[in-house]
DNA sequence: AGGCTAGGTCTGATTGACAGACTCAGCAAC
DNA sequence: GTTGCTGAGTCTGTCAATCAGACCTAGCCT
């Protein structure tokens, strides 16, 4: 299974403070000492991940400047990053309904458009909803190999 | 943010082998052994991850017992287990998009009904299918806590 | 010149991952 | 009835990661 999709991803997005920076960043938080401030996550952590997020493509570090003040840094989504957001709804929807305290969520997500609540669903390519889980099968993909 | 859902369902799901463990349970591998041979998790660390699991109520301890053979126990999801599906189909559509091997991914997850590929989207409450992540809009939720 | 600020580095203690060897219960074959 | 096998672990030692706290640094402001 050393070519599995999930583990890889896991690589990434599995190392405690990920997703947890990846909101920051969605939620429009883009520069170093807001994280650290808003999240708690020790200096050098953050600094880690942040390098390591930038180095596989998922942010980009744009320089910027504010008037009055020198050139900074600031870390950008790029469009793989972009592309997280169905696993961070997901994540928090799961979250949301299991671990929020009484009074509920510190965050939504919302539609643009129409102001309602956005939430991750299943859906097949002829487009039905998947509402069970256990409609879901999984089976081996193209990619699969046999194992003895 | 000491009660963001997502850090919190992140100090359970983002713990490098996790979700690699459910893909295995969801996949229907259910005992220890398989799973360790199939993902090459070391021992202690799939001890833990299992216990770990358990005591957050997303899997749940079984005794079974096969013909000629003592007694034993197997792990399947609860509820609470199960409805990680939209997470863990929402990592493997990232997965498969950004990390494949050519020839593809080793994993397909498809509709009971009518066979075609399942794959997680996002959608508000209206029915609106978002498309763009640009589109969703991270606000407070009522359990929001002002900063100072 | 001195202080402030954003974005870091350096250091040392604690925790976690990992590999490899060992354990232990029950069945089975000799 | 002892030997061996199997599934599901535990024990041990090493090496890497996390974390807290102090320190550093470039450029701006006074």
């Amino acid at each position: 299974m050393e070519n599995c999709t999930i583990a890889r991803a896991m690589e990434i997005l599995g190392e405690r403070w990920t997703l947890v920076v990846l909101r920051e960043v969605f939620n429009g938080v883009r520069r170093f000492d807001d994280m650290r401030v808003r999240t708690g996550i020790p200096r050098q952590v953050l600094t880690n991940r942040l390098a390591m997020l930038v180095e596989q493509g998922v942010l980009r570090r744009e320089p910027y400047r504010e008037p009055g003040s020198r050139l900074r840094h600031e870390y950008r989504l790029t469009g793989k990053g972009l592309d997280l957001w169905p696993v961070l709804v997901a994540v928090l929807g799961w979250g949301d309904r299991y671990l929020a305290d009484p009074e509920g969520s510190p965050l939504a997500v919302t539609h643009r458009d129409c102001g309602a609540e956005v939430r991750a669903a299943l859906r097949c390519a002829e487009g039905h909803e998947v509402t069970d889980p256990r409609d879901v099968l999984p089976r081996p993909g193209p990619g699969a190999r046999r194992r003895v």
